[in-house]
RNA sequence: UGGGGCGUCGCCAAGUGGUAAGGCAGCGGCUUUUGAUGCCGCCAUCCGCAGGUUCGAAUCCUGCCGCCCCAG
């Protein structure tokens, strides 16, 4: 229970149903003297608010302080990431490290039947086992950050808000005289108070805050940067260079020489990318022809995995190493995998 | 210090008498459990400076300043 409105309506409906229910909220981070401010989670306030949620459904409610194990299995690889020039997708790693590894080993541990959560996704039961679908909601699908549970993790997890709608949920939240019906959605990476989520890393990996050259197709510094962690493949604002028809747009990041190389956009066109920890949830091998997301609001676009390569059908722009890559096929998802590094156009 | 050209928002650039296009950059916002993309909005009372002509000029005239090119 993060203190949301999406998780507690999780634990009022199993409570509502008549489960034996247990909210178990996790101290992620320390939120210290920091302001609270809307749409973070997991501290502070938010754990207040969770507490009185267990409270007025008169359910038994842990607060469990994991905010050194999120810090090394989270937040220091999200700084690893940025150090290596990679966009890292923190949610992903948090859901498959704290959450589904470490919460859900709680919940075993608590002689618990299964572990229910706020995501926006499906669980259905198939030919071959339990399948990972998006959620019925399109705005709120949470998929993206969901690719890398296994099936294993899978058929111990429900998921009761992924046939609702945001708006659904809001409803069930006011009938269930929830205090949070109208908390703000959270958004942004939760364990970056303030939004800047450099300042985090400037702290953890210095050199990726360092200043560099900024340099066009050919090579030719045209202008300096401030720390490359303030860049991700298939950005454009923030470069700071003017004067050409195009916009100009981050095509590549190189933290040795702490350079960024900067193009038009048919420079971002992209044919096929590397993977890297692929987590397969389809029947067969891990192979054939996928619908993808590169990026969490992508809209999927046809691909052939083959290994651990994936060609797309069309050349995709703006694939940042670090993103994942999260394949479908309809609205199941089959798997996905970390963008280990991109091939250009032959 | 002869000749020619130019000087319009941070950058590029329209506009040659009728009261400052557009692009890039920037800023703000929408969207979003990753600060990508995208989309929307804002962004020169003023056109190197000073005078003059005119009902009216960035656009015409004069002078000055600055830069560029060709000749020295």
């Amino acid at each position: 229970m993060s203190g949301g409105v999406d998780s507690s309506v999780v634990a009022a409906l199993c409570a509502e149903a008549g489960c034996e229910t247990i909210g178990v909220t996790l101290q992620l981070y320390d939120s210290g003297e920091a302001a609270p401010r809307a749409g973070a989670c997991c501290a502070g306030a938010d754990i207040r608010d969770a507490r009185g949620v267990a409270a007025r459904l008169g359910i038994a409610h842990y607060v469990l302080d994991y905010a050194s194990a999120f810090k090394a299995a989270v937040i220091d690889d999200f700084a690893d990431s940025y150090a290596r020039g990679h966009t890292p997708v923190p949610c992903v790693t948090c859901n498959r490290t704290v959450k589904f590894r470490d919460l859900l080993a709680v919940a075993k541990d608590l002689g618990a039947d299964a572990l229910a959560t706020g995501h926006y996704v499906r669980r259905q039961d198939g030919a071959y086992g339990p399948e990972l679908h998006r959620g019925v909601d399109p705005a709120k699908d949470q998929s993206y950050f969901l690719y890398a549970t296994s099936r294993e993790q899978l058929d111990y997890l429900r998921f009761p808000l992924g046939g609702l709608s945001k708006a659904a949920v809001r409803r069930q939240a006011v009938r269930l005289g929830l205090a949070v019906a109208a908390k703000p959605d959270s958004q942004d990476i939760c364990f970056v108070p303030n939004g800047d989520y450099a300042s985090v890393v400037r702290v953890l990996r210095p050199d990726a805050a360092l200043p560099g050259e900024i340099v066009d197709l050919g090579g030719q510094v045209i202008g300096t940067h401030d720390g490359l962690i303030n860049f991700t493949v298939g950005q454009r604002r923030g470069i700071g260079i003017g004067g050409t028809a195009e916009p100009l747009y981050a095509v590549r990041l190189d933290p040795e020489a702490r350079r960024l190389t900067v193009g038009p956009r048919a420079a971002l066109a992209v044919g096929a990318a590397r993977l890297d920890d692929l987590n397969w949830l389809g029947d067969g091998a891990a192979a054939g022809d996928v619908t993808v997301k590169v990026r969490s609001m992508a809209v999927p676009v046809a691909a052939r995995l083959d290994g651990l390569r994936l060609a797309f059908a069309v050349p995709e722009y703006g694939v940042a190493p670090g993103q994942a890559a999260v394949f479908y096929d309809g609205s199941r998802v089959l798997g996905g995998a970390t963008i280990a590094a991109t091939e250009g156009l032959a």
